[in-house]
DNA sequence: GTCTATATTTTGATAGAC
DNA sequence: GTCTATCAAAATATAGAC
């Protein structure tokens, strides 16, 4: 919870509008958008009324909009952190794999709201997932290990889709229960089992 | 479309309550659950006002209820005759793939409809995905492959997530656009890469 | 700056005439 | 059995008192 906060830049003073984002997120993440109200926000934020949310933001869908911006930016630091860190496609890849599996365990619903929410049916202004800063780094990574021979020469799109394909999945199944132990548990399986998918033997 | 009346279960003669279903099937697999109000349904299906629609609907929720019904009902009797037809689960596998990315070519909304929507979130009676008796049978497929060695001895379910986590990711990827081909065009490499990633070697 | 009250809008749903 | 009219409910949003 308190990794979900850091997460939407928030400072560690709870102000109301940081109050109000934690139960929105937490909220459109277990719920959906469309089943969250105000009235659901406001009562899980601990304010008397849905008057006041409009004091912080001027509609619903800008508080989603703002959970949407916050959490695509703090995922692209990460990755750039990691891109850094790190020099081979595989590295960075596997960096990526920790990155999301930590999330897993430490902001859950962030993970929710990254893997199970579909952007385009309430914020149809903002960029789709492919055109976003976090995913094109990930998609150059990947590129890039083609490139220096890493990854077998097939379609990047290809690549991206099988390997994250079971990292994604995997992990939807650890936030909705159907894999019941901790996230960790099954990190290095999901790892080998994403990476040898696209590896050149 | 005549595939999408088909998978409905829908006698050829269009009446109005299958024009009623064919216009939600695709007007939820496109817009969502919530984006989706029953003058839109309505206008979709030729009629016109909304009134109709509650001579062959008690509410919105039964229609959602009916297509998850039917589709689910027709995709077990599919998986039932693939399951008969091959002894094998390697086979059995195989077809499954083969029938989700024909349904994709010729029914890209029942496929919207399977892999894009959030069921809970609009039908919270039916019974969670994992209970239903498709993916039952798909299940009991891995294990099977799993205790004849054709599969490596890992968790049923992980086995089932890595297989379906690049299936039907790289099928989202093709009704997205993203991957812009023709769906015949991934088949062959999206099941090598899947059955290679459970195959015992 | 917090709360009461209310306006507005949408949409799901019904009643009843023809 | 189709259409008009309308209801009811819920949820978003605003105005203004204190």
């Amino acid at each position: 919870m308190d990794q979900e906060i850091e997460i939407l830049n928030i400072t560690p003073q709870t102000t109301t509008s940081s109050e109000i984002s934690i139960a929105a997120l937490k909220l459109f993440a277990t719920k959906g958008y469309f089943n969250t109200s105000l009235t659901d926000i406001a009562k899980m934020a601990n304010i008397k009324n849905t008057s006041e949310i409009y004091q912080h933001f001027t509609n619903k869908q800008v508080i989603a909009a703002q959970l949407y911006v916050d959490i695509f930016a703090n995922l692209n630091e990460s990755i750039d952190e990691i891109w850094l860190k790190n020099d081979k496609p595989s590295e960075q890849l596997r960096g990526t794999v920790d990155l999301l599996f930590k999330l897993t365990e430490d902001a859950p619903d962030v993970m929710r709201f990254l893997l199970n929410m579909k952007f385009n049916e309430f914020l149809p202004d903002e960029k789709p997932l492919q055109e976003t800063p976090a995913f094109c780094k990930i998609y150059k990574i990947i590129q890039a290990g083609i490139t220096n021979g890493e990854i077998r020469n097939i379609d990047p799109m290809m690549a991206y889709i099988q390997f994250f394909g079971i990292v994604n999945t995997t992990i939807q199944g650890i936030l909705a229960g159907v894999l019941d132990k901790k996230a960790d548990t099954y990190l290095l399986q999901t790892w080998l089992a994403a990476w040898n998918g696209i590896v050149k033997k």
